[in-house]
DNA sequence: TAGATTGTTAATCGATTAACAATC
DNA sequence: TAGATTGTTAATCGATTAACAATC
């Protein structure tokens, strides 16, 4: 079992994927399943599930398999820790930040939303999936009280710079960052999941332009 | 220089973030770079950088550097070929359909977003970023007649494994999936983008929940 | 016991990085 | 020419896959 620091990115990024796929098998009674029908399940193979939960310390019985109910209390505790929410912030109440803040909040990703904060005084009062958005003054005073853990940045790129030079030190340690700018490599200190809308789909295009046209060719 | 074809994925995802920095450069007023430079803003290697043009033939001078304007010629054609934008459909036109119409429609990413459509009657008429909003009845006919090559999927789960299976037999060829299903591994005729909101921020939390707290440890 | 399936080590594969000759 | 920097080959690194002993 490797310290849970040293688990590589790829393996914590399928950690999701692997939840989704025994939450459904849970949901529909199954008790066991083999390593070889997961792989079959995510596109992946046998090898790389038994490597991916070794990781872990190994959660199946040699002969038997995986018991539905153990992994998923395990990949349970893994995502979500004691259960704990981790309490977060948005910043930018715009339309990506709207649809944003009710994702965070309907779907139970462990994460609990205690503000959104905008520049733009129009917005200020308004109520964003329970809870209202403040004036992007009031921040620095904001986390100083609540401690925030997260901050989710439904910002333009510039904002983004400006605010991530002083998350740290307002003890923001994760953002979740929608801007088009890469947070993850002028700020070590921050964990960061970029989410490039925009670089996602430029790639799209490139891969849909130069794809084997079976149809066609 | 590779063949288009064979140009691996990493290397693709990288290209817009090269074209982003090159763009920042062409309207500073840039004219030469060399690929340490740009490493450095990119957070990666000369060596890397210098692999990946060289995956499309090679855009520097030895002894020399990049011309800026060439780089962005020769990003800008690679990522959006001749110019002409993809048409491209909508379907889910909730809260995240929304936001993400929007995105489509302002940001110039090589796309021309068509048309919309959803189940729900209440939204039937409205207009979506400059599209109406039809019933997904519709769908079908729709693309028979305007040949769309890229949907959109702003769906639940399941309606997103129903969706998939007919969209290849209506002419898609491209997928940019918001719903939390992956839909690389059952319709490999699809090129998919996926973008799982909810795994991204899953995976986020274990790794805010084992980083190492340097603050505190 | 025989069959199945994990845990774990070894082999392979691919991507990244380093090195260096070519060239401006 | 000397210095700089690419293009390209070689070395390294890490992730994936295969193999197999352990075990139910």
């Amino acid at each position: 079992m490797a310290s849970p620091g040293k688990v590589s990115l790829p393996v914590i990024k399928r950690l999701p994927k692997y939840y989704r796929s025994i939450c459904a098998m849970a949901a529909e009674g199954r008790e066991k399943v083999s390593s070889s029908e997961l792989a079959r399940l995510m596109g992946t193979t046998a090898s790389q599930v038994r490597q991916d939960f070794n990781c872990f310390g190994g959660f199946g019985q040699q002969g038997i398999g995986y018991r539905v109910e153990v992994l998923h209390a395990e990949l349970n505790r893994l995502l979500f820790g004691d259960g704990t929410l981790l309490p977060t912030i948005l910043i930018g109440a715009g339309r990506l930040g709207t649809a944003v803040s009710s994702f965070i909040a309907r779907d139970a990703n462990g994460y609990r939303l205690i503000a959104a904060f905008d520049i733009d005084p129009a917005l200020h009062g308004r109520q964003l999936a329970g809870v209202p958005v403040r004036p992007l003054e009031e921040l620095a005073a904001f986390c100083a009280k609540h401690k925030p853990v997260v901050a989710v940045l439904c910002v333009p790129r510039h904002s983004a710079i400006d605010l991530a030079a002083m998350l740290p030190g307002l003890g923001i340690r994760g953002v979740w960052n929608f801007s088009h700018y890469d947070l993850s490599v002028p700020y070590p200190e921050l964990t960061v999941e970029n989410v490039h809308l925009g670089d996602s789909l430029m790639s799209l295009g490139y891969r849909l332009r130069n794809a084997p046209k079976d149809d066609e060719g």
